[in-house]
DNA sequence: TTAGGGTTAG
């Protein structure tokens, strides 16, 4: 900026601060320019007697970019309209940045005064005659589906006399965003263009809405079309690969970047470091991490959160306090990392201590996740009534989560009476999630009060709620194998079986005992023979024995917990066969060698 | 001139 102040005043004493064309290039450094400043070019404007339209349309476009100061746009526009002396009127380069203007909220609220405006702009975007400027209706398209307002974008859409690969994207960015992924998914195939933003649009669409498989189903066709990735669909993919504990898909994608020279910024940095830690590799988060030459706040907070995923709370920590010498300002997201790193790994009184200090220190106010995080962190390490205080003592009432931390940990420690206060209050404020029930069911069998768990379950089958079957991934050579508890679906199933029946046979001599006392209240229960031998982390495990060579890591990722029992097998698979298996499970990661689990049984 | 990506406890 100094550089154009002093322009600015070389333009003055050449007698040219009231010229249009002069200040109309001034004004427009001042707006667009990353380095700019808004006010300074408002200030320039206002010494202007007759701003001419280009004048207006640059700083409505300046003002449209700041979603803070939107409201400018507005005013602006309003404005032009008034001005007499010359008469002006709106061109077609108004109306694209100034409908952006709409869309942002200052505070991330929409109220129907800026719906009503918005619709009073379009009102002038007819009265002034762009009903056929492309680039003013694709924004309008865009106004409409970013308020949820999808009947109306597509109305837009289709009184288009003609459209571009924008006007196509817009709409199915609107239903993807909004969730309806099979709409969009048919305006994207019906579209007669698609460009990378498009793709994005799609597989992120996917990605939120959990049908990861039909985004990486999109991700193969892009390679197979030889359709070019760039940093955005890199990003969302990445995403997809994450979430499906797709490590080398992943690492293909991260191939691609490097050989590609896309710039790997923060987002995209932030999205390959929880690519490998979701995939199980955080030896190759690390490395990728330490490789940066700079770290958004995004990528510490990642790195720290999959440290603490993978139950290395000291080396969160130690993140934490590289972060801090590095005189980088953490976040609420950071602490609540550093404390989760805390809870899984059992550092309790590291985690009271930087309860404490994030506020002091940092002067992050507690949220309720951190409440959550602390809860977990007392509750797990049987300071039940330590936890229970810490809940009185929040200054906000206690959500779901919370109780749910508390909960979780009655279960962990047969704190039976609590539990049953606790999980009856539970359900309650989440009458649709299965694993409430399961875990009072569980609590209730494990000090032999059958009839009650009885009594859950009948409740839980009149309410209608259905438990998700729980579920193994396993990805060979790129291919992603996917096993359902007791599920004879796989071509291999016999192998599979007989394998599981082998394996179960090699580790009773090194003294196995199915888990019994839970194999008919088990979250797994299943109505085959043996439900507890066929669970699908064991079909996985069985699977990827076959598949691989010996000696090769087995990568396994479920979406529910892992039970007891199958963390013993487990465990004892990986000393009798000698292999390293990584599962991730809901909430963490596994990582069994030599008869050991990294968690410690502390889970 | 218009459309897109990341990190959050249980």
């Amino acid at each position: 900026m100094a550089d154009i102040k002093q322009f600015h005043s070389q333009l003055i004493r050449l007698g040219l601060s009231t010229d249009n064309d002069a200040m109309g290039r001034l004004i427009k450094f001042c707006s667009v320019s990353e380095t700019g400043d808004l006010y300074y070019a408002l200030k320039v404007f206002e010494q202007m007697p007759h701003p001419d339209p280009f004048v207006y349309n640059t700083l409505i476009r300046g003002f449209s970019r700041a979603p803070q100061l939107a409201h400018h746009s507005a005013l602006l526009y309003i404005q032009m309209l008034q001005q007499e002396q010359p008469l002006l009127q709106p061109n077609k380069f108004t109306f694209p940045p100034l409908v952006k203007s709409c869309c942002c909220s200052c505070c991330g609220e929409i109220g129907d005064a800026h719906v009503e405006f918005g619709r009073q702009v379009h009102a002038h975007v007819v009265k002034f005659g762009f009903c056929e400027d492309v680039f003013t209706q694709n924004s309008l398209i865009d106004m409409y589906v970013g308020w949820g307002l999808l009947v109306e974008g597509r109305r837009v859409f289709d009184e288009m006399p003609e459209r571009d690969v924008v006007s196509w994207t817009s709409l199915v960015n609107g239903y993807s965003r909004r969730g309806l992924v099979d709409e969009a998914f048919e305006v994207f195939e019906a579209a007669s263009e698609r460009g990378s933003v498009g793709w994005n649009a799609m597989v992120a669409g996917f990605v939120r809405s959990g049908r990861l498989r039909e985004a990486f189903a999109l991700l193969e066709r892009m390679w197979a079309e030889e359709k070019k990735l760039d940093k955005y669909a890199a990003a969302s993919m990445l995403a997809a690969c994450a979430g499906l504990g797709a490590l080398e898909q992943g690492e293909l994608i991260v191939d691609y970047l490097k050989k590609s020279g896309i710039e790997l910024d923060g987002k995209l940095s932030t999205a390959v470091i929880d690519m490998y830690c979701k995939c199980g590799s955080v030896d190759k988060a690390l490395e990728f991490f330490a490789g940066l030459s700079r770290r958004a706040l995004s990528s510490w907070n990642c790195m720290i959160g999959g440290l603490a995923m993978h139950g290395q709370g000291e080396a969160a920590v130690n993140l934490f306090r590289e972060m801090e010498r590095e005189k980088i300002a953490p976040d609420n997201i950071t602490l609540v990392n550093v404390l989760s790193a805390c809870a899984h790994a059992g550092l309790v009184e590291e985690g009271k201590h930087y309860f404490h200090y994030m506020k002091e220190v940092h002067g992050v106010e507690h949220t309720m996740e951190h409440f959550g995080c602390m809860v977990d962190l007392l509750g797990r390490s049987g300071r039940l009534s330590e936890a229970r205080k810490l809940i009185d003592e929040m200054p906000m009432s206690p959500d779901v989560g919370v109780l749910g931390a508390l909960f979780g940990a009655c279960k962990i420690h047969k704190e039976i009476e609590l539990g049953e206060q606790i999980g009856r209050r539970v359900i309650e404020l989440e009458p649709q999630n299965s694993g409430r029930y399961i875990l009072l069911a569980n609590l209730y069998a494990s000090v032999g009060r059958w009839d009650d768990a009885a009594e859950v379950r009948k409740l839980m089958n009149d309410r209608g709620v259905k438990k998700a079957p729980g579920c193994s991934i396993i990805e060979l050579d790129g291919a992603v194998s996917e096993f359902i508890a007791g599920g004879r679906t796989h071509p291999q199933s016999k192998e599979i079986y007989a394998k599981v029946d082998e394996m179960l046979e090699c580790i009773r001599s090194e003294g196995y005992v199915p888990d019994k006392d839970t194999v008919l209240h088990d979250i797994e229960e299943d109505d085959r023979e043996n439900p507890l031998y066929y669970h699908s982390e064991k079909l996985a495990i069985a699977f990827g024995l076959l598949k691989t060579t010996p000696g090769a890591m087995i990568r396994i990722s479920k979406n529910l917990r892992v039970c007891k029992d199958c963390h013993q097998v487990s465990k004892l698979i990986s000393k009798v066969y000698d292999r390293e298996i990584i599962m991730r499970d809901r909430n963490r990661f596994h990582h069994f060698k030599k008869g050991e689990c990294s968690c410690g049984d502390y889970w």
